[in-house]
RNA sequence: GGCCCCUUCGUCUAGUGGUUAGGACACCGGCCUUUCACGCCGGUAACACGGGUUCGAGUCCCGUAGGGGUCACCA
C-alpha cells in the first residue's frame, strides 16, 4: 500500500506553526514509505481573495523545504486540489447520502435549531435535534416549502450504539452514536460543508492516513458515518495535540500575541525579531509578524532546518537523548507510535537554542549571503555587496562566530560599516571606560601611534604590538583594551578586539581613536569652563 | 453544562513492575578570558492527589482534583 497523507489548510493568509507540525509529520510519514504528500486547500467557505490568502501559506512550506506531491502549483492526477472547485462531487455524494437515507433534508429555521439548542442547554442535558423539520419524503418536502422554508441537508446520525474506532495516537476510541448530532452537510444555497468535502476528498485522493489535530478528533464518528453510508474504506487515523502556549496548556493562537507578549521568553524572541525587522523597513503588522507564524523565522533570518528539528520534538521522540535530525534521519525514525499524547507548550527559549546550533553549522560560504540581504536591506551597504565588502564581511562573521544566532543579528554589528564620524557611543560605556579613568585619554593616546605603525593589520601582529605596548607602559592589557573599544566601536561589548581592529583597517581605527580623544577634550574643557 | 482527551524537573521529554527517575533548553556556581558570547566542569529541580493490585508501582486498576479540546448553514 502506498502512502499517502495530506494536510488541508484554509487559505488564511497565514502559517501556524501548529499546522506546520501537523503537516511535517503528515510529510514525514509519506516520504519515509515512499508515498505522496498532498496539500489539499480546504476553501468550501472562503470568500476573500484566495490567491493572496493562499501564497504566504505555500512560500512557508517552500521555505522549510516541506514539499508537496500534489496540490497547488505543482498539480497531480486528482485535480482541482480546491474544494472550491470540487463542489459537484460533494453534491452527488450528498445524493448518494439522500437516496440511502442516511441524510435528510431539513427545513427547520437558524432560529428554531437555536432554540431547541439553547432549551437543552438549560436543562443541562445534551441537545438532540427533535427532527420535526425533516422531510425524508418528496411530500413531506413540498408541505415545508409551501410554508416558504428552504432546506440544509443534514446527516441522519444514529442514536442507538457505539462508534468505535483505532487511532494510532489515542489508542481506541468509542463514542456513543446518540451523541452525535446531526450535523449540515449542505448549504441552503447547495454549497458543501467541511465534513463531507473532508471525507469525499480524502477517499478520492487515496488518502490512507489522516493525521490532523486533536480537535477533529471529535468529528471522526460523523466523518466515519460519511465515509461508510459512501462505502468508501476507512483511513487509518491518528490525532496528534495541539502544539500549547508558552506557559500554559491552552491551545496556540496567533490571536492572543498581546496575551503572550507578559511572557518574557516569548517577548525576547518577538523582540529581537522586532528590532531586525525594524532595521530592515518591514511593517510590524501583527497578523504577520508574530512568532505564532512561520513569516516571523524567514524573516528574521531562522535556519528553516532548525525551524523543523525543533518542531520535530514538539511532541516527538526518539529516545532518551538524540535531538538533532536531519531530513533524513526524521525520516527513518519518525513514527506515529512515538508520538506524544499531551499537547507539548511553545518553549521559544528552546526554538533559539536550535537556531543557534545550526547557525554554527552553517558554513561561512552560504552565512556571508544571507547576512548580506539584512545589510543590503537595512541600507548598511549597497545593493548589490562589492566585492571588497565582501571580503569585510565574512571577516565579520567569523569573528562574531556565534554571536549571529539568526542572519539578522549582523545588524548588531553595523558599526564596521559606519564612516567614523556618524560613530554613535554608548553613554554608559563611555562614561565608565573613557572618562572615568584617569589617564584613559593618554594611554589612548599613546596607543595611537603604535597603532598608527604597526607593520600589519592582522589579529595575531595587532596582538604582539598592543601587548609589547601594555608591557613598555606598566600595565595590564585590561586596563586600556575597554577604552580602546569603547573609542573604535563606541560600544562596552563586542567580539575579539584584536579581530575588531583588523577589521576595521589602519585608517579607521587612527581615525577613529582621533575622533574619540576630541570628544574626550571637548568634554573635558566643557566642563572646566562651567 | 454534555461528550471526549490529557497529567514525570520552570519547559520539551526518556521511562512499558525492581532505575541513585536519564537527557535537552532555561536557571545557578566555577574554569577559561580583553568585554560580550562560545566552550568545558559542576549544581538546583519532577513522577498531581487518594485508594487498591503486588514481595515491590512513575509504570497496572478505580476514584478525586487540575488542565485542555469540542459542541455552526467554520474548517
Amino acid at each position: 500500500m502506498t502512502v499517502r497523507t495530506r494536510f488541508a489548510p484554509s487559505p488564511t493568509g497565514y502559517l501556524h506553526i501548529g499546522g506546520v507540525r501537523t503537516a511535517l509529520f503528515n510529510w514525514l510519514l509519506a516520504k519515509q514509505a515512499g508515498g505522496q504528500f498532498i496539500l489539499r486547500i480546504d476553501d468550501t467557505d472562503a470568500q476573500r481573495n484566495q490567491e493572496e490568502a493562499l501564497q504566504p501559506i505555500l512560500d512557508g512550506f517552500r521555505w522549510l523545504g516541506i514539499d508537496w506531491d500534489e496540490g497547488p502549483e505543482v498539480g497531480g492526477p486528482h485535480e482541482p486540489y480546491f474544494q472550491s472547485a470540487r463542489l459537484e462531487k460533494y453534491q452527488d455524494a450528498a445524493k448518494v447520502l439522500l437516496d440511502k437515507g442516511l441524510a435528510y433534508r431539513d427545513y427547520a429555521t437558524t432560529a428554531e435549531m437555536t432554540a431547541e439548542r439553547e432549551a437543552a442547554e438549560k436543562a443541562k442535558q445534551e441537545f438532540v435535534y427533535s427532527r420535526t423539520w425533516m422531510a425524508e419524503t418528496d411530500q413531506q418536502a413540498k408541505a415545508f416549502e409551501a410554508e416558504g422554508r428552504s432546506f440544509v441537508v443534514r446527516l441522519k446520525m444514529p442514536r442507538e450504539g457505539k462508534c468505535e474506532f483505532e487511532d494510532k495516537i489515542v489508542g481506541d476510541v468509542s463514542i456513543q452514536w446518540g451523541t452525535e448530532a446531526d450535523h449540515a452537510i449542505q448549504r441552503a444555497d447547495g454549497t458543501c460543508l467541511y465534513h463531507l468535502a473532508n471525507v469525499v476528498d480524502d477517499a478520492d485522493f487515496g488518502i490512507t492516513h489522516v493525521v490532523r489535530g486533536i480537535e477533529h478528533l471529535s468529528n471522526t464518528p460523523r466523518q466515519i458515518f460519511i465515509a461508510q453510508g459512501l462505502g468508501y474504506e476507512l483511513p487509518i487515523y491518528a490525532h496528534i495535540p495541539y502544539v500549547a502556549e508558552p506557559g500554559s496548556k491552552k491551545k496556540l493562537s496567533k490571536r492572543k500575541i498581546a496575551e503572550y507578549l507578559n511572557n518574557k521568553d516569548f517577548k525576547r524572541l518577538y523582540q529581537s525579531g522586532a528590532e531586525i525587522a525594524e532595521r530592515i523597513g518591514l511593517e510590524i503588522d501583527p497578523a504577520t509578524f508574530n512568532p505564532v507564524l512561520v513569516d516571523f523565522y524567514e524573516k528574521t533570518g531562522f535556519n528553516p532546518d532548525a525551524v523543523v528539528n525543533y518542531l520535530l520534538l514538539l511532541g516527538w521522540s526518539l529516545d532518551d537523548k538524540t535531538e538533532e535530525f536531519s531530513r533524513e534521519s526524521m525520516l527513518e525514525h519518525f513514527s506515529l507510535e512515538r508520538v506524544v499524547k499531551s499537547a507539548a507548550s511553545f518553549d521559544p527559549q528552546k526554538l533559539v537554542a536550535f537556531q543557534g546550533r545550526y547557525m554554527n553549522d552553517v558554513p561561512l560560504k552560504k552565512k556571508t549571503p544571507r547576512c548580506a540581504r539584512f545589510l543590503e536591506k537595512a541600507s548598511v551597504i549597497q545593493t548589490p555587496i562589492e566585492c571588497d565588502q565582501v571580503a569585510m564581511l565574512k571577516q565579520i562573521i567569523e569573528a562574531a562566530g556565534d554571536r549571529i544566532a539568526m542572519a539578522g543579528d549582523i545588524l548588531n554589528f553595523d558599526d564596521f560599516w559606519k564612516e567614523d564620524e556618524t560613530l554613535e557611543y554608548n553613554d554608559k560605556a563611555w562614561q565608565k571606560r573613557m572618562v572615568k579613568p584617569e589617564n584613559a585619554g593618554f594611554l589612548i593616546g599613546e596607543l595611537k601611534k603604535v597603532l598608527a605603525e604597526a607593520p600589519e593589520y592582522t589579529a595575531s601582529d595587532l596582538e604582539t604590538v598592543i601587548k609589547d605596548f601594555c608591557e613598555t607602559q606598566g600595565i595590564k592589557i585590561g586596563d586600556i583594551i575597554h577604552a580602546l573599544r569603547v573609542s573604535v566601536t563606541g560600544k562596552a561589548a563586542g567580539f575579539g578586539m584584536f579581530d575588531t581592529l583588523a577589521i576595521l583597517g589602519r585608517e579607521k581605527v587612527v581615525n577613529r581613536i582621533t575622533l574619540a580623544l576630541q570628544k574626550l577634550a571637548d568634554e573635558k574643557t566643557g566642563s572646566t569652563a562651567v
